[in-house]
DNA sequence: CAAGAGTTCAAGCAGGTGTTTGAGTTCGGC
DNA sequence: GCCGAACTCAAACACCTGCTTGAACTCTTG
């Protein structure tokens, strides 16, 4: 309790530091990592150029760290919901949990859409990116594809995995496409009721093998 | 039969102007139009800078061009495929057809590819884009409503169309995303034996309402 | 108070951007 | 053979890119 001291100094630095990364994700999910201009991002941070270079090194680092924040708090949301399914829960359940933060975060807006459409936008806009991260992808599908050889019988593994990256990638086309923001309109419940039939009915395939 | 003279000229310049076309299709289909450099274009196409200006008027412009050829030759295999569908098709009939153009681009690679990703992308990167050309796809998704009322019981129009916008923008996502990619090594029947069940299950939807 | 670390800033750098220009080449029509 | 149209080209344009620099400012420490 004792060197507590309030160094104002670095506070400000702090502060500048976390309005780049704001500035940085919004403009990321807006236009991606090759769209971005540093002028763009100090512009709309209300900071200097220069201090993209004294707190990150450069702009490419910058993004970096700001894609990296939105998946870390991507993972978390996409955990949380998927780590409350006990391995009997029926295919709806799934996938409510599975697009679960998506759809909160059409309705919500803001910096929660911004992090899941920076997100969404790994998966198509760098090549080496996508490389860097695919991994960090593979717990949320496990843990959809435990629940489906439950409830998807007749099929294996790698179809049910293949399933699993498909509602996964409808569901990123949704955060980047127009149909999108038509969604994020509505509420909650009425996304939910348009959209999980869709997803759950992707997951079991049809004519269904059971 | 007279007229016929081979105005060798004009047949020269025709051709760079369809090379600065194809490389540019190509390039948009990799980047998209923000990412897209008129160096990049020319040297690929072993053009001079100038001949984009002289035959396009502007960069934007051979982007236009390139992404509204792209456009027509998409929309012709869509309707195509989903032309020759009965109103009494099955579900998986349909959703043969529906995917059917961008399986083969998968297997196929090349410019049919190129094309397909190009107009995926109309969908996520530049917002006026879309606005400008949303109507084209208007056509394609009545034909699949047309079949899907008779098919999926129950669900009524506004939620039709919003299944095949999902199933339209899933295919569009594996145009761009690495899953397509990976899709892309196998052939058009493993394509199809993994991919119908999907598309055919997110227009029925679960719990199937009939 | 002075020393110094942490942070901000205007200015400037080399290099890349899309576009224009004016001369140059190639060919058909007279 | 010569004119003019179609086309190509190197050079230059004004602007924008990411990044660096050196001086300023702010606040802590001694």
């Amino acid at each position: 309790m004792v060197a507590e001291k309030a160094d104002l100094r670095r506070e400000a630095g702090q502060r500048t530091r976390d309005r780049l990364l704001a500035a940085a994700l919004e403009l990321l999910s807006e236009r991606g990592p090759e769209g971005i201009t540093l002028r763009e991002i100090t512009d709309s941070a209300g900071a200097n150029v220069a201090a993209v270079s004294y707190h990150f090194g450069s702009l490419k680092a910058l993004c970096d760290v700001a894609i990296e924040h939105a998946l870390e708090r991507y993972l978390d949301a996409q955990h949380e919901a998927m780590g409350a399914l006990a391995p009997e829960a029926t295919l709806e359940d799934l996938a409510a949990a599975f697009a679960g933060p998506m759809i909160r975060s059409l309705a919500a807006g803001g910096q929660d859409l911004d992090v899941m459409r920076t997100v969404a936008r790994v998966g198509i806009d760098p090549p080496e990116g996508w490389d860097r991260l695919a991994g960090k992808f593979d717990q949320t599908r496990r843990d959809a594809v435990r629940v489906l050889s439950a409830s998807v019988p007749g099929v294996k593994e790698p179809e049910l995995i293949f399933r699993t990256r498909c509602a996964a990638g409808l569901l990123n086309w949704l955060a980047l496409a127009p149909i999108g923001a038509e969604l994020a309109a509505k509420s909650v419940k009425q996304i939910e009721r348009l959209l999980i039939p869709v997803v759950a009915g992707a997951f079991r395939g049809y004519p269904s093998a059971g």
